[in-house]
DNA sequence: GATGAATGAGCATTCATTCAT
DNA sequence: TATGAATGAATGCTCATTCAT
């Protein structure tokens, strides 16, 4: 006999790794009941409904991720490293956690069209926020000399594109990308561009 | 009686636009139908399956899109303001449709779980090949100097995601984006950067 | 092949009886389908719902009655005579249908329970306009100095309750009663009382 | 800790108050238990199935019916008077139970469809046999000059119909009926009929 | 070609009942 | 005795697809 929470557990992650390798609608009850061997009316004990899952997985990976996010601090005596070290710092936060389960990956990404909305809604929030917190921050930043004047907005809009980008890289099987690296590059991009 | 071409191009754009707004499973073939006006049974005369529509839409966005995109020229006397050129008309050759046709953009950006396999993979190909061949375009930058030491593989990615935060954003009702703008503005961030 | 309204008719009519047989709850989809011989989703082609072929029923069965019934018409020069002959007409129009189709009379008098309210609801209001109607037809009696002094409303409900006996008597398959003794039988009843 | 009989009594109650409110497809044992605050075993200990709680209050209510009712004394020196009384008295004894407690008379006319046979079949049962008691006293009273000729089981029927209809209006919140007025009029209809 | 009626495989969900403690 | 977790059979319903005209 299984203790009551780790059955919950056990069902949440056979969903996972069912709902990142098959989609939403490619995985039916039946799949999870299957991979988390319990009896149908168990699923249904620790859930009310099959989107009930998703949300659960939804809330569950933006909390691993909003909690380790930290606001960039800036100030009189901030130079140009110290932001640096900081955006390193959230990145690998943020990064972090989707590194070590590509299904959770799979998930922050995934765009599930027509689960009921709240699902799909939170994460376009999520996403939605994240632009303007960014964008906030490049005019803070130009305010302050540490960036160079652009468009915040796109320029917000093309730098989340740009993580949704990585992560979506980590949840594919194929690519297997190095840590370390990632949060190098980026933050190098972010610095210095592409093109000398 | 409508020319037997017209029927199938008011089906797709009927299809494009729902799928667009709804997504594909939160479109039924019923709505199709009733949207394009024609009884259940034609649909299947121009159409063998519902995901046949899906694929002939990816298949459009992609020819539109990739018959645009010309290779950058490099050689000795190429300079990097010469690349940047270049740069510019390739981004605005691909999101030109992508803007003047926002359902597009959403077909484009759409990451359909548990369509027939061929259609999600055509699009992970297209962009697969992207990335490979930005990534190649990088090494060869790199190689005559243009483009700072970096690691090519997950710069490429990382443009790439750029490009596709940007056309989600564009598929997005709200965001009202600028058309040169943005193409300003991705040039300069991949040149400069943006912290200064 | 069937015409379309034979269809729907046939379902009905097999809805009918296995409600009639089994009750609302006893009966499923499967069991309607089989006994109409029609595929599942040919059901639902013609109902929305199991909740709809019963309304559907209730709706025909309380059109076939209320339609039957005329207004017992009193006046000046109406005598008792005149009245119960109205009585007997009513009483066979509104029986009539039902002794022919004893199904029709179980779902009549049956007291279907959490079912889209709707449906009983409509019985139940029927039931309520007739005592209301009785009542009122009291009263008028009895100003008239036709009908003995009396509790209106306990008296209509008393006579609906009748009435209803019958019906469920005439919904068992046992009984066997004579229609034409049951009309005579009522009219005496009301008429005299049974007590000599 | 309550006494075992406690426990029954209580979990009788709730259901008897569920099934008259909701009827008995639209209870559940959820909602009882709930109600009854027991565990969902515990309702187990107490009653085998959800049907044999039904069966409980239906014997009860019988049980407490049937005991009530006392044959008519008929003989030589009985007139009319004497039978009006000891049908008062019995009428009496009948309802009473019923009016102090509408939800004895909601199961009581309750003609639940699709509980495992018995059930139903004690009602049934009980009114066939109340009609052929009766039928059998109106014969006797017909011999003995009392009744008036008539067709003894359609009037039987139709007696018996009108007491349901009476209990039934009891049973409705709305209808706020008087006992004594109920049991006069019951009885005067029957000596005196209606229309004069 | 055009149509709409017909279809069945598939799905999420419910609920009375039993099991293990 | 009392419990709550676990169960699976049953059910209503959907929807892409095919058939007959």
């Amino acid at each position: 006999m299984m203790a009551k929470e780790d059955r919950q557990r056990a069902i949440l992650e056979c969903a996972k790794q069912l709902f990142a390798a098959r989609g939403y609608h490619g995985t039916s009850i039946a799949d999870i009941i299957k991979e988390a061997a319990v009896a149908r009316a168990t699923f249904y004990v620790y859930f009310n409904s099959k989107a009930a899952v998703f949300h659960a997985l939804i809330d569950s990976a933006l909390e691993t991720i909003v909690s380790k996010l930290k606001p960039v601090l800036t100030g009189a005596n901030v130079d140009r490293e110290n932001v640096l070290r900081q955006l390193r710092v959230n990145l690998s936060h943020a990064l972090g956690p989707l590194f070590s389960d590509p299904c959770l990956a799979k998930i922050f990404v995934s765009e599930v069209e027509s689960v009921d909305d709240d699902a799909t809604k939170k994460l376009k929030v999520f996403y939605g926020n994240l632009v303007t917190w960014l964008e906030e921050s490049l005019e803070e930043g130009m305010s302050l000399g540490i960036v160079r004047k652009c468009n915040s907005r796109i320029t917000a809009i093309a730098i989340v594109g740009m993580l949704r980008g990585i992560v979506l890289a980590i949840s594919d099987d194929n690519h297997q990308l190095d840590f370390h690296e990632v949060v190098e590059e980026i933050t190098a991009n972010v610095a210095q561009g592409i093109i000398i």
